[in-house]
DNA sequence: CTCCAGGCTTTAG
DNA sequence: CTAAAGCATGGA
């Protein structure tokens, strides 16, 4: 068993793992998180000024978490944009997770026109049929699947755990993940990432751009869905009308609060869209 | 019953 | 290039 100590000022795990960048958490009935990365739990227990994470491998859940970046700067920058004031006041303590790669090109493949209760509900039933079950000190778990353990799974497997149409996008995409692919996307520019994501099957721009956001660390990006295009449209729109070169299509609204917002556009979309959603 | 959910693919204009 | 229908499933 390894503790983290994490400041309550630039954290909070509700915010943080409710926000919709991630599925796999859990609340138990003493108010304790549970999040699942890859094979790896932590639990988040509140303590005074903050929350301690346990888990068995502290690196990884400070890697996870973003430990390592200056979330104060972050709120300072977004700070000076008015219109995040409320959301950034409703959501305080969201952070970025660092989400492995594999599993959250799988995951948001699955989150395409779908709600987040049946996108949890989805993953979990992947997970279990597909993964390794793992015990930790507070009890068993589904790790999520390897692309090998994936690879035995047929379009029909996958169909019958409740992916609809979804399934076929799965069976045709998890064979071209392999390490070697992952890898070399890591190593692509941003924009040459998405192409390469965009070419894959199930995959469009909003769900490559929050793969470029969860997955790689491409804090850049601001990945617009329904919900965006309606906080575009109704925060936006008087800024965007005084700009020519703003059009309609989420793909525009992309680009353009992409460079609006720089290397915080995702942590701005976060806000965005968490309180956007809960209101 | 209809409508919608962190959209993508295909087809038509 | 843009626009719109079709797609599986389950909850409201």
């Amino acid at each position: 068993m390894q503790k983290i100590f994490i400041n309550e000022e630039h954290f909070n795990p509700t915010h943080t793992l409710e926000c919709g960048q991630f599925f796999r958490f859990s609340i138990d009935n003493e108010g304790n998180y549970f999040a699942i990365s890859g094979s790896k739990r932590a639990k988040i227990i509140p303590k005074n000024n903050g929350y301690e994470v346990q888990c068995d491998n502290a690196n990884y859940f400070k890697n996870f978490f973003e430990l390592d970046k200056n979330y104060q700067q972050k709120k300072e920058e977004l700070a000076s944009f008015k219109f995040l004031q409320k959301p950034i006041e409703f959501g305080y303590g969201i952070r970025i997770l660092r989400q492995d790669l594999f599993e959250a090109i799988i995951c948001f493949i699955i989150s395409q026109n779908n709600n987040i209760k049946r996108i949890q509900k989805i993953i979990e039933a992947v997970c279990k049929r597909a993964g390794s079950k793992v015990k930790d000190d507070f009890g068993s778990f589904y790790a999520f699947p390897t692309q090998n353990q994936l690879l035995k799974l047929t379009e029909t497997d996958y169909a019958s755990l409740g992916l609809g149409y979804r399934a076929a996008y799965l069976a045709k995409v998890v064979p071209l993940l392999t390490d070697e692919f992952l890898n070399s996307l890591k190593r692509m520019s941003t924009e040459v990432a998405r192409g390469a994501l965009i070419a894959l099957p199930g995959i469009g721009r909003k769900v490559a751009d929050c793969i470029l956001l969860f997955g790689m660390q491409r804090g850049e990006v601001f990945p617009v869905d329904v919900w965006c295009e309606r906080v575009y449209l109704s925060f936006f729109k008087n800024h965007a009308q005084k700009n020519p070169r703003i059009a309609k299509g989420r793909e525009k609204i992309s680009d353009y609060l992409s460079k609006v917002f720089g290397t915080n556009a995702g942590l701005a979309q976060q806000y965005l869209f968490y309180y956007m959603r809960s209101n």
